[in-house]
DNA sequence: ACATTTGTGGAACAATCGTTCCGGAATAGA
DNA sequence: TCTATTCCGGAACGATTGTTCCACAAATGT
């Protein structure tokens, strides 16, 4: 028996997952087999290959890494995510979905403009005195490590900076209108000088850096805000 | 013939380097036969690698990327440099000796301090404005990349942070008696905030940044030190 | 010419890389 | 029971990883 006859999924071209394949055939009409249900929650396995991913970064996290991480098997993992890169690109965009849209949407209806600014600095600090510091931050990495040689990669960062920086951005200009905000500079100006602090912050916290020089740090740069 | 009585030198277990064994051997006695002199420049090749793992990270270069890049041959590059590590580390502390002392010496004897601390400033945004600016920093690459799972790599990182936050105080420390910086804060703090915002530049670097958005920053950064 | 060291090219190494494929066990609705 | 799908363990793939080794060419003072 022929390879294709046997397990016909695997040759399709377009997608070589193989989960995608019959159900998205189906999608209009009715299903008539129900067959075994998915075990194990996408979302959670991707969860773990993100803190993989931004625990070693992608060329430091092997294949075999990611089966002995994930707790599913290397079949299982090839054929729901593909591919190593599809499943970098996807726990990315996780990264992005759960702990980056969260702090925008945010922007758009906050009143205590000022405690939203100091948060976000209070927040890193925390991260970057907890006992794994060392991971810093999955989008900081991900740039320095591949901004530079892969594309896909850099479009999705560069997203992110940009949206991060229109909610910085709005914040700072209802703070300016409050007076709270110094209006020696722009508010876009401003917003970026932040996003460079935060970005600062994400390195520091790779050296022996103890909670003071934080504390000092970011104390500079709210300070930096002030009208 | 076995290989030991052949090629006996690598055999050495204390330095697996074949160049140096016989000439360190030699080093109190007279040399009675003089060989071929090194042909190409260590310094040179060093330089080399430097640029090699400053763009594509310890990870992404591999042992035929430096011998393609390099110029040298597989066995000459294992022979004087030992293996790929330890190459690593030579052209991390190749960029310190060259890079970064340089900038810290110049601390001691400064007159213009607003101009030492503006010319650092400057001068990563020039880098970050160039064809190559994906490259960022190495230092800044290798903290994030390496730091956290790699000792040795660490120790001589921190060491630079250690010796660059110092030298950016003591200018600070002069500027504020002369009354041209803020005494608002601590000599210490601002030069913490400085050498964090210079590292976020290296960062924002790698991420699709136009001019306008350095000279805001390095502008608001600029404008936290004033008196 | 000789001894000695430097550097080269290439073969070869074991190990690991990312990935594919298979057979079969498990689970579900029909 | 039958069919469809999920998931696993594991073997296997070719390619690439970092590294070692060897024979030989090149250079240089004696």
């Amino acid at each position: 028996m022929s390879h294709s006859e046997h397990n016909f999924f695997y040759l399709n071209t377009e997608r070589t997952f193989r989960i995608s394949y019959f159900c998205e055939g189906l999608k209009s009409r009715r299903r008539v087999f129900m067959a075994r249900a998915k075990v194990f929650d996408e979302q959670f396995i991707l969860d773990k290959a993100m803190n993989l991913f931004w625990q070693k970064g992608y060329n430091g996290t092997s294949a075999q890494d990611l089966v002995d991480g994930l707790g599913i098997s290397r079949s299982s993992m090839y054929d729901t995510f593909g591919d190593k890169h599809s499943l970098f690109v996807m726990a990315l965009k996780q990264y992005q979905k759960e702990r980056i849209d969260p702090v925008i949407k945010q922007a758009a209806t906050v009143t205590d403009v000022e405690g939203y600014i100091r948060d976000i600095f209070e927040f890193v600090k925390g991260e970057a005195l907890q006992e794994d510091r060392g991971k810093g931050c999955f989008f900081v990495n991900s740039a320095v490590e591949l901004a530079p040689v892969d594309e896909e990669v850099a479009d999705i960062l560069n997203t992110i900076m940009y949206d991060f920086e229109n909610a910085i951005c709005s914040v700072i200009k209802k703070g300016q209108g409050l007076g709270i905000f110094t209006n020696q500079y722009a508010a876009r100006s401003l917003a970026r000088f932040i996003f460079n602090s935060l970005n600062g912050l994400r390195v520091t916290s790779k050296f022996d850096a103890n909670k003071k020089m934080f504390d000092d740090i970011v104390n500079v740069c709210l300070y930096a805000l002030k009208a």
